[in-house]
DNA sequence: GCCGGTCGTCGAAGCGCTTCGACAGTCTCT
DNA sequence: AGAGACTGTCGAAGCGCTTCGACGACCGGC
């Protein structure tokens, strides 16, 4: 049970060698001769050593733990954050960091307690708002952070996301390729495009860009989420726009309302309409039938996320904003 | 930007006391006159000073951190599990600790570093499986730990989990009351039986104690999330035993699945076919129609295993098994 | 053969905190 | 009034590690 913890020092007496020198063979910031630092490694795992993780802190001023602050709250789709969480902590781990959890609820505290406590070096921050409270305190702050989403106002921050415009015109893209001349976007609700949300303009606007490259003709409309004026907004539009042959679904939450009104409508997908959606993998998976998408590349941005943070880390000068690729997986709805 | 960090000299300076006194104000171990209290107080939050987490853990042998072990994998319902991390996390700071997130897939060496190396001062893990390799590593650890789950041979460590196995048998119970003779289990899917995990056998098991003891028929079988997979196994379920009328769903991603594949086999909820869920009461509730269920109580399990582990840090002893009782909630489906 | 330059290693000085023993003062019994 | 028990505070000794300056040993160039 409680032996107690090996220290360095029995290393060094182990190996016959000074304390300074199993330091150094741990971080290789000296030269250490081939031999040494073979008897040095062979005490280090006869004794089962591992540094102390306070006493590193204490005298590196470096903690090798990075916060990274989660939503947890209501209306955050929960699996794709996990799998955001997921990519974070094993990106940090490849380089030889952990993973602090802190959820948003503590607010702008517990990120001041975590960095003035030199608990963590830098911080991830998901699901920005934007006008997120936690921005200010983000640039006052010395130790360095990057946030997965972007707020109104990113100077100064390092921001990373998938790159929504790309996402939009991929989709017209891919219904070009297919032969459909006249789509539609269904977007997020109209409140969201009234506070000119990034993400949801950006999308909107790579749409358009995009039809009019492809030479198509197309309407992009708000989309709100409840069932019955999900079924308004699709037999609306199919009366308006009777040659209407693809749907570019941006809004989660009403998937499956617009699937079920097209289908209410006597419109087969992918036969009489074809259907792509913006939206996470599982959701995708799990329509019926399961949907043509542009999907979230969660461990892509939680990975990228944590190369930006070690590199400002060590210093490196890092880009302001990093957008992401989309990727299309063809499913049964195209 | 870059303030140098505040420390407790400092403090001690600027309160004209010594460094030791500052220090037995912040944690309360030696009785200290109310005056010379609030001296140090405003002097602490004049400066600004946050004690240095690093030091305090190489001086006194706590970091004020415990570990929380993830599954993040397939086959487990994700948003039950950000709730049982958001409960870990918010019940840990009250005891003012923080939370460090270790994935599974790290494995054993994940658990046997951030132990051996002093970054926490205890675990708490999650979804357990039966034949746990993690198991025996947890037996030999200084540290305190506490599962969230049951393995196989929980001899030696300490367990909580809601009582699945009283759970199943609620549902049945609750059924039988309501006349019904003929019932199915609708429960994971078959990965997670694979696996062994310790809560779907222990539900079906419950379920067919349950059921012999009343002495109805039944049948339990796995259950897959897609739409197309669950219709074709509740259309087999119907075609199979054409006296069902009754089902318990255990396995939160697939009951809209079940009660949209019902409806499109021309069943009723309940006239037709009562459901008794076992999911998270959220889920039950905005089911159509409100499902009477058995609800996963995530927030108490997750408050519970903090208040275990924190009772094994100060050395209280704890029960070796906690299962915490079935509660349900009669609501329109039976 | 001597000088300047690496190379490999060591010793010691912290890093910022907790905790132990010591010790003046005060209070409470006799 | 004096012994004994508290109270409130201080100083100093670590906790286990990193890092800086120092210093022999060895190298090649002249």
């Amino acid at each position: 049970m409680s032996r107690r913890a090996v220290t360095i020092s029995e290393v060094a007496k182990h190996a016959g060698v000074a304390v300074s020198t199993v330091s150094y063979v741990l971080s290789g910031k000296r030269t250490i001769s081939a031999d040494t630092r073979r008897r040095v490694l062979a005490s280090i795992s006869a004794l089962g050593y591992h540094p102390h993780a306070g006493a590193r802190a204490l005298a590196s001023k470096r903690s090798n733990v990075i916060a990274l602050v989660l939503p947890l709250r209501a209306g955050m789709h929960v699996p794709v954050l996990m799998r955001f969480a997921s990519a974070v902590v094993t990106a940090a781990r490849r380089f030889d960091h952990d993973v602090l959890l802190l959820t948003a609820d503590e607010g702008t505290a517990g990120i001041r307690r975590v960095a003035a406590s030199a608990l963590v070096d830098a911080l991830v921050l998901m699901d920005v708002e934007l006008d997120d409270r936690r921005v200010p305190l983000l640039r006052e702050l010395a130790e360095p952070s990057v946030l997965i989403g972007f707020p109104a106002h990113p100077a100064g921050l390092t921001c990373v996301d998938l790159d929504f415009h790309a996402a939009g015109a991929r989709c017209v893209e891919h219904l070009a390729e297919r032969g459909h001349e006249e789509i539609a976007l269904l977007g997020a609700p109209s409140v969201v495009y009234d506070r000119a949300t990034g993400f949801a303009t950006r999308t909107r606007d790579g749409f358009e860009a995009a039809l009019s490259e492809h030479g198509l003709k197309g309407v992009a409309l708000p989309c709100e989420e409840t069932f019955d004026e999900v079924y308004e907004t699709v037999r609306d539009l199919l009366l308006d726009h009777p040659g209407l042959s693809g749907l570019v679904v941006h809004n989660e939450a009403a998937v499956g309302h617009v699937l079920a009104a097209l289908r209410q409508l006597g419109r087969r997908v992918p036969q009489d309409m074809a259907v792509v959606a913006i939206c996470p993998d599982d959701v995708a998976e799990r329509a019926s039938p399961p949907l043509t998408s542009v999907l979230i590349p969660a461990e892509e941005v939680g990975r990228e996320a944590v190369r930006l943070v070690m590199d400002k880390l060590e210093g490196r000068a890092v880009p302001d904003s990093t957008l992401l690729a989309p990727l299309l997986a063809v499913r049964s709805s195209t």
